[in-house]
DNA sequence: CCTAATAGTAGGTAGCACCAATAATAGCTA
DNA sequence: TAGCTATTATTGGTGCTACCTACTATTAGG
C-alpha cells in the first residue's frame, strides 16, 4: 500500500500510523531474526535477562511486556537451546529463576547486530535526530497509557 | 507492563515501541467503536467512500491498506447495514462499484466523533505540538518503507 | 481467437495478545 | 496451628489480524 494514496482521515490518526509503522515494523524484525532462526520475543527475554540479571517469570514478564503464560514457552525454547537456564527458587519454591548462560549473552550480542539493521531499515526515511525525537515521543505515548489504557 | 521497567534495549527500539503504541492504539480504538458498534476496517472503508467517491474493491484495498480478501467480507457487513451499495460497473462488469449512502455519511460523521477521542486518548501523555510531530514523523517513516519492506 | 491479466470471492493459515482454570506454595491472621 | 488468601508457573485454550492460495468471471492485448 502507498501511504499517499491513503484517506487523508486515516493518515492524519496517531492511531492508524502508528498501526501501519508497526506492521511495517514487525515484518522487517522478524525478516532479521529468521535468519538467525530467532525471535523477537526470544530477543526481549534476552535482553531482560542480561540487563536485571536471573529472575522470575512473571518479573520477566512485567518487563518484557510478554503475557506471563506465552513466557512459560519461550523459556522452555530459550532452556532447550541453552540460551538460559531454569532453576527452582530454594527460598519460594514456587518461582523459577532464569538465568543467561554465556552462549545465551554471545548470542544476544548476534542478535543486537540483526535487531540493529532492522531499526535502520525501518527508519531510513528519518534522519538522527528525528529517530531520536521519534523514539523519545514514543515513549512518553507508552507511558501515558500504561495505566488504565 | 511498565515501560519504565522494560530493558533499555527495547525502550531504544523503534520497532518495539511502535509496537507497544499500536497495541494500546487498537485497544482503545476497539473500545470506542465497539461502543458504536463498529470496527476499524468499517471505518477506514467509509472514510475512504467518502473521500475517494465510488470505487471498487481493488481501489478500496490499496487505499485502506486491508487486503482485498478481507475487503469483500467488510462491504458485505457495510451493504447489510445499508451504509454502502455494491452494484457492478456495466463497463467492466469484473468490478464492483462500492456507493457510500445517505446513511454511511452520517454514520461516519458519528465514527469520527468516536475515533477523535481515541486519538486524545492514545496521545494525552503528549503536547498538541508534540503530536503534530508524531504523526509527521511516522507518516515519513511509513512512506520510506511503502516499497521493498 | 487465444492468452494473459485483472476483479471478486471462498476458504483457509500463522502469529499474536490475551484469558481462564489449576496445582503448588507462601504468607497472613484468627 | 488451622484456615484463608495471594502468588507462581503452567496448560489449554480464544479471538483477532494480516496474509495467502485457488478459483471463476471477465476484460484486454497480441
Amino acid at each position: 500500500m502507498d501511504v499517499e494514496n491513503a484517506p487523508s482521515r486515516l493518515r492524519a490518526l496517531p492511531t492508524w500510523l502508528v498501526a501501519q509503522a508497526a506492521i511495517r515494523g514487525q515484518r522487517i524484525v522478524a525478516e532479521v531474526l529468521t535468519e538467525q532462526d530467532s525471535h523477537r520475543s526470544e530477543y526481549a527475554l534476552l535482553a531482560g535477562l542480561d540487563e536485571f540479571g536471573p529472575q522470575s517469570q512473571t518479573e520477566l514478564s512485567e518487563r518484557s511486556g510478554l503475557d506471563r503464560s506465552d513466557i512459560v514457552r519461550w523459556v522452555d525454547d530459550l532452556v532447550a537451546r541453552k540460551l538460559a537456564r531454569r532453576s527452582q527458587d530454594p527460598q519460594d519454591r514456587r518461582r523459577n529463576v532464569i538465568t543467561l548462560t554465556a552462549l545465551g549473552r554471545r548470542r544476544l550480542g548476534t542478535l543486537d547486530r540483526a535487531v540493529s539493521t532492522a531499526q535502520q531499515r525501518l527508519t531510513r526515511g528519518l534522519s538522527g535526530v528525528e529517530r531520536q525525537q521519534l523514539v523519545a515521543l514514543l515513549g512518553r505515548l507508552i507511558e501515558g497509557t500504561d495505566h488504565a489504557g
